[in-house]
Formats: C-alpha cells, sequence, structure tokens
DNA sequence: AATAATTATGAACGGTGTTCATAATTATAA
DNA sequence: TTATAATTATGAACACCGTTCATAATTATT
C-alpha cells in the first residue's frame, strides 16, 4: 500500500502525457504509450494515478494556470475598463483555438468522465471567472451603473465564448461565413449586452 | 462487392443503434452490443455501414429533423417577431437538455471524428439556421431596421445558446447559479444585442 | 545480514472497432 | 428444374484498449 509518491518518474509520466496530448490529440492517447514513451511499464502509471481520467485530468491544472496567465497578462496591457472586457473575451477565444488540446480536457471531457472530475479543478476554474466578474465591476463602476450579479453575468458571457470556441473547433461554422467575422460579432454583441 | 442495400436488416440496425443510444447514451454503444440487440451478426453491420462513425452519423439527420419540428411547431404558436424569436432561443435549449444523446452526435462529437462527417449532414443542419435568419429579418422588419447580415448573426446566436447548452450538458455551470437564471439571462442578452 | 516495506513489472482479463475467409442464401441461366 | 453465379450473412481472428494483480526487483529498517 503505497502512500506518498514523488519520485521522478511521476513527473516523467505527467510531461510524457502532456507532450502527446499536445503533439497528437485527445484520441491517441493511451496508457500503454504514455508507459512506452516514458520508460516505464504499463503497471507503473497505476501506482501513481488510478486511472487514466485522473492522470489526465492532472493536466487541467496546466491548461487553466497557462489561460489565467494569458487572460491576465493581456487586460494588464489596457487601462479602460471597456477595453479590458473586450481583450478579456477575444483572448478567450484565442487561447481556446491555440491550445484545443487543453481546452478540450479543461471544458469538453465528456460529461459522463466528469463524475470522476476532481473538485479542486473547479475551483481552479472558477478563478478565471472571477477575472471576469473583476472587469465586469470595473465596467459597471467606470459607467456609473450597478451590477445585480456579476457572477451571473459572467457565466452568460462565458456561454456565449464557449459557443464560438466549441463551434470552431468542432469545424461546424458555415464555410460562407469569415471566422473573424465570427468572432467580432459575437464578442460587439456580447459587449453591447453586458449593461 | 454488394452495391445497393435496402433490406429490412439495415433498418433494424438503425432502429436498434438509436434504441441503444437514446436509453444508455454514445459511451455504451458498441458494434457487438448493437449486433447483438437487432438480431444480427457482428459482420452484418459492417455490410451497409463502412464503419462505426457513418453508423452513427445515419442517426443524426433524425435528430436535425426532431430539433427543426420542434422549433418550428414553437414558434408558429407566436406572431410577434420578438416572441418567435424568444422562443426559439428557448427551445433551442431545451431540445439540447431534453434529448443530450442527439444533441451529441448532432454537435458535440470530437472535431476529430468530423473528417468523416458527411456534407449532407451539414445541409440538412443549414436548415435550422435558415429558421433563425428568417426569423431575424421578420424582427428587423418589424422594428423597421435593415440587418446587414442576418445569416452571420444566426450564427452569432447560435454560439450563444450553444454556449449554453454545452456548458449544461458537461455541468459545468457554478452550483450557485440557478440553472433557468442562466438559461434566462443568456437568451435575454442575446435578444437585446440581436440588433 | 536478514527482514520488512516499497516500487516496478508485464501477463492476463474482458472489452473495443474492423477485417476477411467461409458458409448460407438468393437470383439467374441453361 | 438443376447448375451456376451473385449476393448476403457469419463469427473467428487481429490489433488495440483500460485495468488488475501475482510476482519480481529494489530500497529501508532492524
Amino acid at each position: 500500500m503505497a502512500v506518498i509518491h514523488q519520485t521522478q518518474i511521476r513527473q516523467e509520466i505527467l510531461e510524457t502525457t502532456r507532450k502527446l496530448l499536445v503533439k497528437y490529440g485527445y484520441n491517441f492517447i493511451s496508457m500503454r504509450k504514455i508507459a512506452s514513451n516514458a520508460g516505464c511499464a504499463l503497471g507503473t502509471i497505476y501506482l501513481y494515478f488510478d486511472n487514466k481520467d485522473i492522470l489526465i485530468h492532472s493536466l487541467i491544472d496546466e491548461g487553466f494556470e497557462k489561460m489565467y496567465n494569458m487572460l491576465l497578462d493581456e487586460t494588464r496591457k489596457y487601462e479602460q475598463p471597456d477595453k479590458r472586457l473586450e481583450v478579456l473575451c477575444k483572448k478567450y477565444i484565442s487561447f481556446g483555438l491555440e491550445y484545443p488540446e487543453y481546452y478540450e480536457i479543461m471544458y469538453l471531457l465528456h460529461p459522463e468522465r466528469m463524475k470522476r472530475y476532481p473538485k479542486e479543478k473547479f475551483r481552479r476554474a472558477r478563478r478565471t471567472f472571477d477575472l471576469v466578474a473583476e472587469i465586469l465591476d470595473e465596467v459597471a463602476e467606470n459607467r456609473g451603473i450597478l451590477l445585480k450579479d456579476s457572477t451571473l453575468i459572467s457565466y452568460s458571457i462565458w456561454a456565449s465564448l464557449h459557443g464560438v470556441v466549441t463551434i470552431l473547433l468542432a469545424r461546424r461554422l458555415d464555410k460562407r461565413i469569415d471566422q473573424n467575422d465570427f468572432i467580432d460579432n459575437v464578442v460587439q454583441r456580447t459587449l453591447r449586452s453586458v449593461i
């Protein structure tokens, strides 16, 4: 009964999984391929991760960290609240398009798998929403308006942005429509409808 | 080299697949289970469907048909353009929540699988957008405004609605937020931002 | 040095989608 | 009606999958 693991091989497994995920996509990843690439036996992985889901989920933190930093960096470039909200929206979408593998494990894993989705991952995801809510409050204050529920509106904004990303990742946008026009339109509609 | 198949068993396979899909969800479906339930041999399925994806895709038409009719029925209940647009949005979301299995194969199948996604399915999906665009034009006319690109706006609206559905299906909504409040908020924001 | 605890292994289990040689059936030709 | 050809049905076999577990190798403790 092993209790605490913190050896080199655990990190190696994680890094290998991340590399395979980014390089080949979620569907390519199998426990055998990870073991093979990480230079360990198949069973060894199960000493450090209870199952495949938990292993994959360990990468979600990385994704949220990367995303949060990208959004923070981008919004810090500007001071005007409306502008900050705009670049936040656009950066969210471009993150999704730039790192589809991360976006997939962060937001698109099938619901059934989510039974195993650890709660602390949700907490980490929430940090992004706090950022949105924060900037929303700035916008409201700047316009001299009182926002009833910035959290609800944050999630509401997220829905639109998430819709854009998933539609584009699933290649479901009508080819007659320009991708950038589509993104701009949703973002503009979103911004206009905020308050 | 079989060329044309139109026997009873093909329909039986399709119906069995649909039943298994609705009853147990996408992940439960395997070719063996379908064969077993349809009362044929494993290999028989491959006489009528090149592979699993194509078999599943055959059900997509059903989904789009069902959805289109639901949306049409709902919007026909009203005459006022704004109201028609509102119930359209709400019905779209409730369809997604009510028939997650269909919604999944219609809109959420992983992008990699979409390489095999037949083009005629896209065409069928477009009918829904034409309905949205149609109602959008009504709204514009009613308000005496000229809409530049109702197709683009249709897809833009879709993004928001699709975002709502996927977030709810993936159970990613913060539990502090009421589901109906969330839906209403997005729909209201969407309607307000249309023009 | 001997024992105990930990860590690593890979064969085995029951599943998956897909292929294909073979068998059964149906349609056509003599 | 019989013989041949074309079609349709079969399920074993292949190469994969996630997971388990008895066993082996290694490390720590006594």
